[in-house]
DNA sequence: ATACGATTTTTTTTT
DNA sequence: AAAATCGTAT
């Protein structure tokens, strides 16, 4: 038996004990938000709650995990005879979408066995309908990934495309027609190749939701649902939370508006805010005693979200000790605030500091290359989180898309993927052999599409893909495991081999994934499973070690959007400098400046104990431009920091941009130009060279 | 018309 | 590092 009262504060035990009906926890940073769902869980199934009937939403499939170890934990008892945890019913929204879409795909219009496309895929099938409908080349046109980041919003904000272009940009409002025709392309082309994007996977489920029977089956079946990360949910998401609890009302919502840091993905606060308007006697709970920071590091926490107009007035007070004050450190350049950033680390460490209560955060992925040298050149591991990710690497998406097609041999993402590998084939000839396949079902057929369309050298190439082909057809067993060893004996191989200096590390990473393949005997399941998990990255380990869970204990390097949920004793924060954080790009959204400085409210929130914050003062994104400290650095009162800025913190014309209303136009070169450091930036070697 | 290699540009965040 | 663009070869 757990004893509830005893391990949760009275704020916390009040949502656990009482959490039924609709619910909505405000939970303030470090106030205890997984305690409270993990607990709730716990008391319900103690409570004779069937641990089915429970449906537990997470925001990424790492915090599915870690509270389903949690869960497990509490209820030692529970174990099901497999070991695993006994909530199934818990995952992301879109690992929830497909285990339910699966069973009723043709009911949507689906054939079985239908693909998911990631992002990539979604522009390869896009850059095709581009082609169709592309007018005259005289003006810009959107690219790929601009229209599909337009589509995409349109779709979970639910409102018009005509709406999302406008939002998005506005420029592009004069291709509005030739927009909309390539989203209807767009449409029938994923109908065609029998596959969902991820948007899909949402929008469909909640189709599927309007059918009175479907939606009374689950409705009924979960009468307990938590969904965590709130403030990040999108209109789509909320409407599916809505349905599912339309029977039992027993919904447990936690989030906080000041961690919103999704509206890129159309994440929408106002599901917080209203939340209480579609459950009328809604409970609501405040959390905001926090257990993770010191005082110093809440103090600036504190004052940097106190610029943002739009939220809810919170004031979160730390419940520890006191600290040191966060500091401040401005370095010449990137190199040099890179070898700092591996120099105190590795002072931290021969404090025996356990490098697993270290992490160095950052805006975007590619602002921790330099750092990543330093850190090799010292013999300092790290783990990486963010970037590309490793199911999003060239080679480990080759393998997959073979099996794709095996599964649906309509998968034109894959099959285009596939074909253009081969010498001879590009893309027209690879339409080509696209367009005879529809005709074939069967397996054994394929073999004969590219000998009815192509000739000369694109021939060869072609035998050289049935060469690979015919080592699937032939493999030992179906299992996706063996069907990846059976590629590494294909000539694929020899295709990474002439094609990549590094193919060896390549051929491991495709080992790797054949070692996480060998938990799947379901191909289909294997294949989705792959899509929607979005960490499985392998960049930065030991080679020497290659299993991702490997002994080492490892620093932490990570992007702020994936640090979400998790703490560190000792966290830097890098790169801050306008133009990379708050990100020029962001600037240009409506409401960028604000979603930017809670970007970085949540960086500094990672933090328990020590918080460094460093800039470059020199080294902009291109060439050797100088670069202006943050504007969110000015925004800090200075006695909260303790600053070791060589230089004064010049305050800038952006004090007047923390309009959260007006559309801040940004001038790519106003962030560089005009703003010169005091001193020239070499007088302050030898002083760097001190630290 | 198509494929391919060299050159140039561009680089946010993620299911 | 990868994608888009451009000129040349087939």
């Amino acid at each position: 038996m757990i004893s509830f009262s005893k391990e949760l504060n009275s704020e916390q035990l009040e949502v656990v004990l009482h959490g039924d009906g609709p619910c909505l926890v405000l939970a303030g940073a470090g106030s205890g938000k997984t305690r409270i769902i993990t607990y709730r869980v716990a008391y319900l199934i103690e409570n004779g709650v069937q641990p089915e009937h429970i449906l537990l939403v997470t925001f990424t499939n790492k915090a599915a995990d870690e509270m389903k170890k949690r869960i497990l934990h509490l209820l030692p008892g529970h174990t099901t005879a497999t070991g695993r945890s006994p909530i199934s019913w818990a995952g992301t929204f879109h690992h929830i979408a497909y285990r339910i879409l699966i069973l009723y795909a043709p009911l949507l219009g689906y054939k079985p066995r239908f693909s998911i496309l990631d992002s990539d895929d979604s522009e390869t099938i896009l850059k095709m309908c581009i082609k169709e409908v592309k007018v005259a080349a005289e003006k810009k046109f959107p690219s790929a990934g601009v229209i599909n980041s337009m589509i995409s919003y349109a779709r979970n904000a639910q409102i018009s495309l005509e709406e999302a272009v406008e939002l998005k940009n506005v420029v592009w409002l004069q291709f509005l027609p030739e927009i909309t025709t390539i989203a209807d392309r767009y449409v029938v082309r994923k109908k065609e190749a029998n596959a969902m994007d991820f948007d899909d996977l949402l929008v469909n489920l909640l189709l599927l939701l309007n059918n009175e029977q479907v939606c009374t089956k689950y409705a009924s079946q979960f009468s307990h649902i938590l969904v965590d990360e709130y403030q990040d949910t999108n209109k789509v998401q909320d409407a599916i939370i809505k349905k599912f609890a339309s029977v039992h009302k027993n919904v447990l919502v936690v989030g906080d508006d000041a961690q919103s840091i999704y509206s890129f993905r159309a994440a929408d606060i106002q599901n917080i805010l209203q939340f209480e308007k579609t459950f009328p006697q809604t409970k609501i709970f405040k959390l905001e005693t926090n257990y993770r920071s010191t005082t110093e590091i809440l103090d600036v926490a504190n004052n940097v979200i106190s610029n943002n107009r739009e939220q809810f007035k919170k004031h979160l007070i730390s419940f520890h000790k006191t600290g040191a004050k966060p500091y401040l450190h401005a370095l010449v350049d990137p190199q040099a605030e890179a070898q700092f950033i591996a120099k105190k680390i590795q002072s931290y460490l021969q404090k025996n500091t356990d490098p697993r209560e270290i992490a160095v955060l950052f805006r975007a992925s590619h602002h921790s290359q330099l750092l990543e040298m330093e850190l090799v050149k010292a013999g300092i591991v790290y783990d990486y989180r963010g970037g590309i990710r490793f199911f999003e690497r060239a080679h480990v998406k080759d393998i997959l898309s073979y099996l794709r097609i095996l599964n649906n041999v309509a998968d034109t993402a894959a099959w285009l993927r596939v074909l253009l590998h081969e010498e001879g084939i590009g893309p027209s000839g690879a339409q080509k052999i696209i367009a005879v396949l529809r005709n074939f079902t069967d397996p054994q057929d394929i073999k004969r599409a590219g000998s009815e369309v192509l000739g000369g050298k694109a021939l060869g190439g072609w035998n050289n893909f049935v060469a690979i082909w015919e080592k699937i057809l032939n493999a030992p067993k179906i299992s996706p495991h063996f069907l990846i060893q059976t590629l590494l004996e294909s000539p694929y191989k020899t295709y990474l081999e002439t094609e990549y200096v590094d193919s060896d590390d390549r051929v491991d990473d495709i080992k790797q994934l054949a070692v996480f393949a060998e938990k799947y005997t379901n191909l289909e399941e294997f294949l989705a499973e792959s899509s929607l998990q979005e960490s499985f990255n392998l960049r930065g380990q030991n080679p020497s070690k290659p299993e991702s869970l490997s002994a080492t204990p490892k620093i932490v390097l990570s992007t702020i959007h994936q640090a979400k949920g998790l703490e560190w004793s000792v966290v830097f924060i890098m790169r801050l400098n306008n133009g990379s954080f708050p990100h020029d790009r962001a600037l240009r959204e409506p409401r960028g400046v604000e979603e930017e400085r809670r970007l970085f409210y949540v960086a500094i929130t990672r933090a328990k104990q020590d918080l460094f914050l460093t800039y470059p003062m020199t080294g902009g994104n291109f060439g050797d431009m100088l670069s202006t400290p943050s504007m969110f650095l000015d925004e800090i009162d200075t006695t909260l920091l303790e600053d070791h800025t060589l230089l004064p913190r010049h305050s800038t014309s952006f004090s007047n941009l923390n309009d959260g209303d007006v559309t801040y136009e940004a001038e790519e070169e106003s962030f560089y130009v005009g703003k010169k450091p005091v001193m020239k930036p070499g007088s302050f070697l030898k002083e760097i060279e001190d630290l």
